[in-house]
DNA sequence: GGCTACACCAATCCACAACC
DNA sequence: GGTTGTGGATTGGTGTAGCC
Protein backbone atom coordinates (compact mmCIF):
# COMPACT_ATOMS: atom_id res chain seq x y z
CA UNK A 1 0.00 0.00 0.00
CA UNK A 2 1.46 3.36 -1.44
CA UNK A 3 1.00 5.98 1.25
CA UNK A 4 -0.56 9.87 0.08
CA UNK A 5 1.03 11.63 2.59
CA UNK A 6 4.70 10.62 3.35
CA UNK A 7 6.00 10.35 6.98
CA UNK A 8 4.49 13.48 8.94
CA UNK A 9 3.02 15.15 6.12
CA UNK A 10 -0.80 14.20 6.91
CA UNK A 11 -0.65 15.99 10.32
CA UNK A 12 0.85 19.05 8.83
CA UNK A 13 -1.96 19.00 5.99
CA UNK A 14 -4.04 18.44 8.87
CA UNK A 15 -2.99 21.60 11.01
CA UNK A 16 -2.98 24.02 7.86
CA UNK A 17 -6.65 22.70 7.12
CA UNK A 18 -7.66 23.36 10.87
CA UNK A 19 -5.50 26.67 10.33
CA UNK A 20 -8.49 27.66 7.81
CA UNK A 21 -11.03 27.13 10.82
CA UNK A 22 -12.36 24.78 13.27
CA UNK A 23 -13.22 21.58 11.61
CA UNK A 24 -14.72 18.67 12.45
CA UNK A 25 -13.04 15.01 11.70
CA UNK A 26 -15.51 13.97 9.06
CA UNK A 27 -15.50 17.20 7.44
CA UNK A 28 -11.42 17.36 7.02
CA UNK A 29 -12.42 13.91 5.26
CA UNK A 30 -14.72 15.91 3.06
CA UNK A 31 -11.55 18.95 2.25
CA UNK A 32 -9.02 15.94 1.50
CA UNK A 33 -11.55 14.45 -0.88
CA UNK A 34 -11.98 17.35 -2.51
CA UNK A 35 -8.20 18.85 -2.70
CA UNK A 36 -7.80 15.17 -4.74
CA UNK A 37 -10.68 15.94 -6.38
CA UNK A 38 -12.18 12.83 -5.14
CA UNK A 39 -8.91 10.40 -6.17
CA UNK A 40 -8.36 9.73 -2.76
CA UNK A 41 -10.21 9.71 0.66
CA UNK A 42 -8.43 9.39 3.70
CA UNK A 43 -10.52 6.81 5.64
CA UNK A 44 -11.62 7.45 9.19
CA UNK A 45 -9.09 5.79 10.84
CA UNK A 46 -6.48 7.72 9.13
CA UNK A 47 -7.90 10.86 9.97
CA UNK A 48 -9.71 10.58 14.05
CA UNK A 49 -6.26 9.07 15.52
CA UNK A 50 -4.55 12.06 13.68
CA UNK A 51 -6.58 14.38 15.62
CA UNK A 52 -6.44 12.67 18.94
CA UNK A 53 -2.45 12.72 18.39
CA UNK A 54 -2.23 16.38 17.35
CA UNK A 55 -4.47 17.04 20.89
CA UNK A 56 -2.36 15.58 23.13
CA UNK A 57 0.72 17.24 21.85
CA UNK A 58 -1.28 20.05 22.25
CA UNK A 59 -1.50 21.61 18.57
CA UNK A 60 -4.81 21.03 18.49
CA UNK A 61 -7.92 21.33 20.69
CA UNK A 62 -11.46 19.68 20.34
CA UNK A 63 -14.80 21.38 21.72
CA UNK A 64 -18.33 19.00 21.64
CA UNK A 65 -20.87 20.41 19.19
CA UNK A 66 -23.77 19.07 18.47
CA UNK A 67 -22.55 14.74 18.55
CA UNK A 68 -19.76 15.95 16.95
CA UNK A 69 -16.38 17.04 17.73
CA UNK A 70 -15.04 20.26 16.69
CA UNK A 71 -11.21 20.57 16.31
CA UNK A 72 -9.43 23.54 16.22
CA UNK A 73 -6.07 24.73 15.95
CA UNK A 74 -3.90 26.27 19.01
CA UNK A 75 -1.20 28.53 19.41
CA UNK A 76 1.29 25.66 19.41
CA UNK A 77 -0.37 24.19 16.25
CA UNK A 78 -0.04 27.46 14.36
CA UNK A 79 3.91 27.65 15.70
CA UNK A 80 4.19 24.25 14.00
CA UNK A 81 2.93 25.65 11.04
CA UNK A 82 4.99 28.34 10.97
CA UNK A 83 8.27 26.18 11.52
CA UNK A 84 7.14 24.12 9.11
CA UNK A 85 6.55 26.74 6.22
CA UNK A 86 8.62 25.85 3.51
CA UNK A 87 7.73 21.78 3.88
CA UNK A 88 4.04 23.13 3.70
CA UNK A 89 4.48 24.75 0.16
CA UNK A 90 6.59 21.56 -0.65
CA UNK A 91 3.88 19.80 0.19
CA UNK A 92 1.24 21.70 -1.17
CA UNK A 93 2.85 21.84 -4.84
CA UNK A 94 3.56 17.50 -4.39
CA UNK A 95 -0.52 17.25 -3.97
CA UNK A 96 -0.75 19.20 -7.31
CA UNK A 97 1.19 17.14 -9.09
CA UNK A 98 0.19 13.86 -7.34
CA UNK A 99 -3.74 14.90 -8.53
CA UNK A 100 -2.40 15.55 -11.93
CA UNK A 101 -0.70 11.85 -11.96
CA UNK A 102 -4.34 10.60 -10.93
CA UNK A 103 -6.29 12.55 -13.01
CA UNK A 104 -3.86 11.20 -15.94
CA UNK A 105 -4.09 7.50 -14.00
CA UNK A 106 -7.96 7.70 -14.30
CA UNK A 107 -7.98 9.02 -17.88
CA UNK A 108 -5.97 5.71 -19.27
CA UNK A 109 -7.92 3.55 -17.07
CA UNK A 110 -10.89 5.11 -19.11
CA UNK A 111 -9.59 4.62 -22.07
CA UNK A 112 -9.08 1.10 -21.11
CA UNK A 113 -12.24 0.51 -20.40
CA UNK A 114 -13.69 1.67 -23.33
CA UNK A 115 -10.98 -0.50 -25.38
CA UNK A 116 -12.50 -3.61 -24.05
CA UNK A 117 -15.99 -2.76 -24.46
CA UNK A 118 -15.26 -1.86 -27.96
CA UNK A 119 -13.12 -5.15 -28.05
CA UNK A 120 -16.03 -7.22 -26.84
CA UNK A 121 -18.52 -5.58 -29.25
CA UNK A 122 -15.96 -5.95 -32.19
CA UNK A 123 -15.71 -9.96 -31.52
CA UNK A 124 -19.46 -10.09 -31.13
CA UNK A 125 -20.32 -8.62 -34.57
CA UNK A 126 -17.42 -11.16 -35.78
CA UNK A 127 -19.32 -13.88 -33.43
CA UNK A 128 -23.25 -13.28 -35.11
CA UNK A 129 -21.29 -12.41 -38.67
CA UNK A 130 -19.68 -16.21 -38.28
CA UNK A 131 -23.48 -17.46 -37.10
CA UNK A 132 -24.88 -15.91 -40.23
CA UNK A 133 -22.56 -17.48 -42.56
CA UNK A 134 -22.48 -20.91 -41.15
CA UNK A 135 -25.84 -20.87 -41.67
CA UNK A 136 -26.04 -19.88 -45.21
CA UNK A 137 -22.94 -22.46 -45.66
CA UNK A 138 -24.55 -25.50 -44.32
CA UNK A 139 -28.30 -27.38 -44.91
CA UNK A 140 -29.94 -26.17 -41.18
CA UNK A 141 -32.91 -27.36 -39.81
CA UNK A 142 -35.83 -24.50 -39.72
CA UNK A 143 -35.03 -21.80 -37.13
CA UNK A 144 -36.29 -22.71 -34.17
CA UNK A 145 -39.22 -19.85 -33.28
CA UNK A 146 -37.96 -16.82 -31.23
CA UNK A 147 -36.17 -13.27 -31.87
CA UNK A 148 -34.09 -12.41 -34.46
CA UNK A 149 -30.04 -12.40 -34.02
CA UNK A 150 -29.90 -9.18 -35.03
CA UNK A 151 -32.17 -7.25 -32.95
CA UNK A 152 -30.69 -9.42 -29.83
CA UNK A 153 -27.25 -7.97 -30.69
CA UNK A 154 -28.62 -3.78 -31.47
CA UNK A 155 -29.63 -4.67 -27.97
CA UNK A 156 -26.84 -5.80 -26.16
CA UNK A 157 -24.73 -3.13 -28.66
CA UNK A 158 -27.14 -0.33 -27.01
CA UNK A 159 -26.38 -1.94 -23.28
CA UNK A 160 -22.30 -1.71 -23.91
CA UNK A 161 -22.87 2.02 -24.97
CA UNK A 162 -24.77 2.99 -22.20
CA UNK A 163 -22.29 1.49 -19.54
CA UNK A 164 -19.87 2.80 -21.41
CA UNK A 165 -21.35 6.29 -21.40
CA UNK A 166 -22.23 5.57 -17.37
CA UNK A 167 -18.34 4.96 -16.71
CA UNK A 168 -17.43 7.95 -18.43
CA UNK A 169 -19.59 9.94 -16.77
CA UNK A 170 -18.15 8.65 -13.25
CA UNK A 171 -14.82 8.96 -14.04
CA UNK A 172 -15.46 12.63 -15.46
CA UNK A 173 -17.53 13.63 -12.30
CA UNK A 174 -14.24 11.89 -10.25
CA UNK A 175 -16.52 9.34 -8.27
CA UNK A 176 -14.65 6.65 -9.00
CA UNK A 177 -11.41 5.96 -7.34
CA UNK A 178 -8.43 4.45 -9.29
CA UNK A 179 -8.69 0.94 -7.24
CA UNK A 180 -12.52 1.27 -8.41
CA UNK A 181 -11.69 1.69 -11.98
CA UNK A 182 -9.09 -1.54 -11.51
CA UNK A 183 -11.86 -3.27 -9.62
CA UNK A 184 -14.47 -2.70 -12.52
CA UNK A 185 -11.86 -3.53 -14.66
CA UNK A 186 -11.26 -6.87 -13.30
CA UNK A 187 -14.92 -7.78 -13.01
CA UNK A 188 -15.25 -6.54 -16.68
CA UNK A 189 -11.60 -8.85 -17.53
CA UNK A 190 -13.94 -11.87 -16.39
CA UNK A 191 -16.96 -11.29 -17.81
CA UNK A 192 -15.26 -11.11 -21.46
CA UNK A 193 -13.60 -14.05 -20.82
CA UNK A 194 -16.78 -15.43 -19.79
CA UNK A 195 -18.53 -14.74 -22.61
CA UNK A 196 -15.50 -15.17 -25.14
CA UNK A 197 -15.76 -19.12 -24.32
CA UNK A 198 -19.63 -19.02 -24.10
CA UNK A 199 -19.24 -17.59 -28.09
CA UNK A 200 -16.59 -20.18 -28.98
C1' DG B 1 -49.52 10.89 13.84
C1' DG B 2 -46.78 6.91 15.01
C1' DC B 3 -43.94 3.17 13.72
C1' DT B 4 -40.44 0.93 10.94
C1' DA B 5 -36.76 0.50 7.73
C1' DC B 6 -33.16 2.54 5.61
C1' DA B 7 -29.41 5.73 4.48
C1' DC B 8 -26.08 8.73 5.95
C1' DC B 9 -22.98 10.94 9.25
C1' DA B 10 -19.50 10.81 12.80
C1' DA B 11 -16.52 8.38 15.53
C1' DT B 12 -13.83 4.39 17.54
C1' DC B 13 -11.17 0.27 17.39
C1' DC B 14 -8.09 -2.82 15.28
C1' DA B 15 -4.63 -4.85 12.26
C1' DC B 16 -1.18 -4.17 8.99
C1' DA B 17 2.65 -2.10 6.28
C1' DA B 18 6.06 1.36 5.69
C1' DC B 19 9.00 4.77 7.41
C1' DC B 20 12.31 6.98 10.73
C1' DG C 1 11.01 -0.45 18.06
C1' DG C 2 8.17 3.44 17.91
C1' DT C 3 5.64 6.33 14.89
C1' DT C 4 2.82 7.17 11.05
C1' DG C 5 -0.42 6.21 7.36
C1' DT C 6 -4.05 3.22 5.81
C1' DG C 7 -8.39 0.68 5.30
C1' DG C 8 -12.02 -2.20 7.12
C1' DA C 9 -15.39 -3.41 10.55
C1' DT C 10 -18.33 -1.72 13.77
C1' DT C 11 -21.26 1.30 16.62
C1' DG C 12 -24.39 5.03 17.82
C1' DG C 13 -26.98 9.06 16.43
C1' DT C 14 -29.93 11.46 13.17
C1' DG C 15 -32.90 12.39 9.27
C1' DT C 16 -36.24 10.76 6.03
C1' DA C 17 -39.32 8.07 3.21
C1' DG C 18 -42.92 4.70 3.21
C1' DC C 19 -46.61 2.34 5.30
C1' DC C 20 -50.52 1.64 8.44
Amino acid sequence: MTAVFSHGRLRLYLLKLLDDGPKHGYELIRLLEDRFLGLYAPSAGTIYPRLQRLEVEGLVTHTAAGGRKVYEITEGGRAELRQRADELATLETDITASVQDLSALAGEIQTEVRGSVRDLKRELREAARQTRQTRWDRPVPPPAPGPAASPLLTEFDQRLAAFTMEVGGLVRAHRLSDNQLRTAIRVLDGALDGLRRLLR
